[in-house]
DNA sequence: AAGTAAATTAAAATGATTCTAAACTATTGA
DNA sequence: TCAATAGTTTAGAATCATTTTAATTTACTT
C-alpha cells in the first residue's frame, strides 16, 4: 500500500482535509494496480479487513459522496436496488453480468463512436453512458 | 380513456388477473396516445385524479412489478434515488435532462448502431442501453 | 355455488441513506 | 506556539421508499 503522503496531497489539492479517515479511504481504493468496482457495503467490508480502527458509516457515506464529487470515483447505476463505485475515472462503458451481478468495464476504445442524431434545444450533452446487460448462454440447455 | 375489455384481454393474456385494480392502472398507463415516463408516486397522483376509490400503495408496486415483468412497461434507473418507467417499451434510449430531471426519449433511429468490439466468454448480450445526460447550455452565462 | 388460489389491503417492518448535534481535528494567522 | 474557527467525524436517531405480513376479499375452476 503505498504511503500515505501520496493521499495527502490528492486531498488537499482538490480541497479536501486529509483526515486520517478520508487517507485510510484512499489507500484501500487507490492502492490497487487495477482499478475495481465496489458498493459501499464492499468498502465497509475493505476497511474492516485493512484497518484495526473503524470508520463509522456516516463517514464512509460522506466520504464517497465527497470523492464522487471530486471525480476520483464514479457511480454505475444498475437496478433500483443496486448501484456500485468505479474507482477507473476514464472515459468508458460497462457490461453487467446479471447472473452473478457483476459490473465489466467496457472501454472505450471497444465500443465503435456512438453517433446520436438529436439534440436537444439549449442542451449540452454531459456524458453518454452504454449500459449492456448479459445472461448466462445456456445454449445446451435449452 | 378506453373500454376495460381490452385491458381485461391484455391482462388475461400474459396471466395476470384482471382485477379492478390492475385495470385502472391499464386504463392510466396505456389509454394515451403518447408513451410517458413516470415514478410510482405520479402513478398514485394520477390513480388519485382520475379515480374516486384508492388503491393501496403495496397494490401500486405490485401491479408496476408485475407490469414490468410482463414488458408492459420498461424501467430506466437515472440515479440511485430516481427511476422512471416508460409505456414506450420499444427498443430505444434516453437523454436525462439534468436541470429538469427529466427524461427525454431517443429513439433508436436516432443513434448509430452501437457496435461492441468486446465479447464476454459464456455471455449474450440481452440488451444494450444508452444514457445520454444533458444539461442547459449557459453558453452566455459562462 | 363451493372450493381454491391469487390478489388486495392496512399496518408494521425493513433497510439503506441522511440528519443531528456534540465532540474532535486540521488549518490559519497572531 | 496557541487560540480561534471552520471543517470533519461520530453514534444514534430520523427518514423514506419499498417490502412484508397476515387477514380479508376476489376471480377462477368445476
Amino acid at each position: 500500500m503505498s504511503l500515505s503522503i501520496e493521499y495527502i496531497k490528492k486531498l488537499r489539492n482538490s480541497g479536501l482535509r486529509p483526515t486520517k479517515q478520508r487517507i485510510k479511504i484512499c489507500k484501500v481504493l487507490f492502492s490497487n494496480e487495477k482499478t475495481f468496482h465496489f458498493t459501499i457495503n464492499d468498502l465497509v467490508k475493505m476497511i474492516e479487513n485493512n484497518f484495526d480502527e473503524k470508520i463509522s458509516l456516516a463517514t464512509v457515506y460522506n466520504t464517497v459522496h465527497a470523492f464522487k464529487k471530486k471525480e476520483y470515483i464514479k457511480e454505475i447505476i444498475v437496478n433500483s436496488n443496486l448501484s456500485y463505485f468505479d474507482t477507473n475515472t476514464s472515459h468508458h462503458h460497462h457490461f453487467f453480468d446479471e447472473t452473478e451481478k457483476e459490473l465489466i468495464d467496457l472501454e472505450n476504445d471497444n465500443v465503435e463512436p456512438i453517433q446520436i442524431k438529436k439534440t436537444i434545444p439549449g442542451k449540452k450533452i454531459k456524458s453518454v453512458e452504454v449500459l449492456v446487460r448479459v445472461d448466462t448462454d445456456n445454449y445446451y440447455q435449452k
